[in-house]
DNA sequence: TATGAATGAGCTTTCATTCAT
DNA sequence: AATGAATGAAAGCTCATTCAT
């Protein structure tokens, strides 16, 4: 029994929490840090602002948390992308396709998150960025580790470093994302991943 | 006389209001529109907050100003290297080169710039947004409509839409700016544009 | 058995009330009223603040009781000195080396103490200023008693009304006391109590 | 017309800090520093919240510049005494009866100041304790100096050390303004300063 | 009975903006 | 025309107290 009376209050604390993330999530996504108020974020997940306190020490500890649960999710479906069986291309292709299927719908979670991620924020919080920015790093090394075994076996032309290609892949993927996030009728994530791949892969002149 | 007395007024009231932007443009790319106030502004410029109103009408009409005034400036310099004579390879190169060079020595200002432009930001300002958003698009045609006076002379093979093309190779360029940005030590921009360019050009498979 | 029962939490009851008012004494004299929190009191004294509130109804009750108990036993200790035997000379001289030793090594308590009795304490608590205030007069009545029954005796010379004497007396006791605590290396409260008596029983002219 | 206009500005703002420090004393006299908010001494003061932190960098800042200048009203009153002619007698006479005058009819200022001075605060301002000590620590070896003079004069037994003597008296007197201040119907500071002096003067014995 | 999660009033402080001079 | 003193709404955060378990 007593384990169980435990594991209720965890449950409880884990399901509140995330429920002030998510209040915190639509919040930022729609209006960005600056623009948040803690009373707002109160209000929105329907708890006391003393109880946001007893969950996070200050706003900005609440920000970190849900840039990095955020980050945690996509990372995480992306690498299990790139870890499923297949040769290089398969895997490179999954990846494209994965991202645009982490994003669909969640247009104001790009703009924070890339804002975050890729933009260039001014937040200057404490861990934060160099947090972020290693995760990045060392996803983008997998994606190079990938097309370096692609060169290795013969299967890829060296046309640059594999780090180089790997940061010039992912910033293609963004760059459809946020074509499609700026103008939805107009633009779509490529439903064939191919249509990114063949950028880099198939030779223009 | 008379003309003359106006328009030095008129050429003094520029030269002030330039220097409120110098002002501004240093401390935004220091630390970014929320942790600036206009007390610093006036105080960095030597000019009464009053006389800040002025000029201009609010916190945010400043910030709106001093951003088009920098994409002007970038675009300007951009325009300038495609118009130039030349294939349209040598005008993709220029274009290359141009975008390495308007940003050399001018992190603060980049993240700055992007983050308004490429970025995510959220600062909501009627107008800004919108704007920077027409001008780049406008700006991403021209590119555009290079790839496609390459493709119709049958210089380039039609991998994919020259405005997709256009996107792509601003992307890159983008990537490679952040790259300098993020670890100037370990990443450049690149000195050779085709190391840019061939990303796209070389077949890869 | 029904009475031990009884007695038996009756006894815990007291224990326990008296590691809060321990706790409380340590917090409050370190830090003063304003800058201790319930929660810190409850955290020191390893209890949850619930029971703290069943025990104290509130911070200024906790408060009053502590202040009450400190005067209960400092006004015991003084007054086992001028309870002896003997006559009114050696009485207050008993008084002066009790002073001195009640609060030896107290310096933290002494602080706390006097900030209620002696000091102008702002807390404004209903019915704690005025029954340290009528313990005291109280009390000092008891002294003076002592330099009415000398002066009755023709021990004394009557250079004030007994009270303004006992009131005198005690001050210089405390401006001793100060006097240490604020600079313990190069003041000490004195040893010999004739050093403060002669001060009002010794002619300066 | 130019130093008048500068002149005119400078009084008014000494005019408007008068008038905060004034609402400032008020209220902190009446409630103590804990109890009173920013708010309730720009409220009573006139001024908008934002003014009060224009002369006033925070809450403590303000209330350390109420506390310094209170000290140096009374410190130069006390010193004036001291300082005119006469022998150690009268120069002591004039320093007891100058003690009541600076503080009659100003109850609630002696418990806002004696609660620095001589109480046992506990705000911890960083350099008001040090500082407030120090003053009155040089004040007292000033009248220490009295004392002396007159003992080396032969006009005093030396009954005890010239410092000694000074606490005493001062205690003496800030006893008696506190048995005013506790019961102002039954006691009043002596008008004759003989009444003060005689008990250290007079013999008891 | 003892617990401690939850509450929200109220605090200090900042800063965009106005307007009398 | 230029100034900068004055404003006050609104922010982040704390903590005494309550009450369902």
């Amino acid at each position: 029994m007593e384990p169980k009376a435990i594991s209720r209050r965890e449950r409880q604390k884990i399901t509140q929490r995330n429920e002030m993330l998510a209040a915190a999530h639509e919040l930022f996504s729609e209006k960005g840090y600056h623009n948040v108020s803690m009373h707002e974020i109160a209000a929105k997940s329907e708890f006391a602002i003393g109880t946001l306190y007893k969950f996070f020490s200050n706003k900005e500890d609440l920000y970190k948390a849900l840039i990095l649960e955020l980050s945690d999710r996509f990372l995480t479906a992306l690498s299990k992308a790139i870890e499923a069986p297949g040769d290089e291309i398969e895997k490179l292709r999954r990846y494209v396709q994965a991202k645009g299927e982490v994003f669909r719908d969640k247009a104001a979670t790009i703009r924070l998150y890339f804002a975050e991620t890729r933009g260039a924020s001014f937040h200057n919080m404490a861990g934060l960025d160099q947090n972020i920015r290693n995760r990045r790093e060392g996803f983008l090394e997998r994606i190079a580790a990938i097309f370096e075994s692609g060169i290795r076996a013969g299967r890829f032309h060296q046309i640059a470093e594999p780090y180089i290609l790997a940061v010039a892949l992912d910033n293609l993927c963004n760059a459809f994302l946020f074509l499609w996030l700026e103008n939805p009728e107009k633009h779509s994530y490529p439903e064939n991943p191919d249509a990114i791949l063949n950028i880099i892969f198939k030779e223009l002149i």
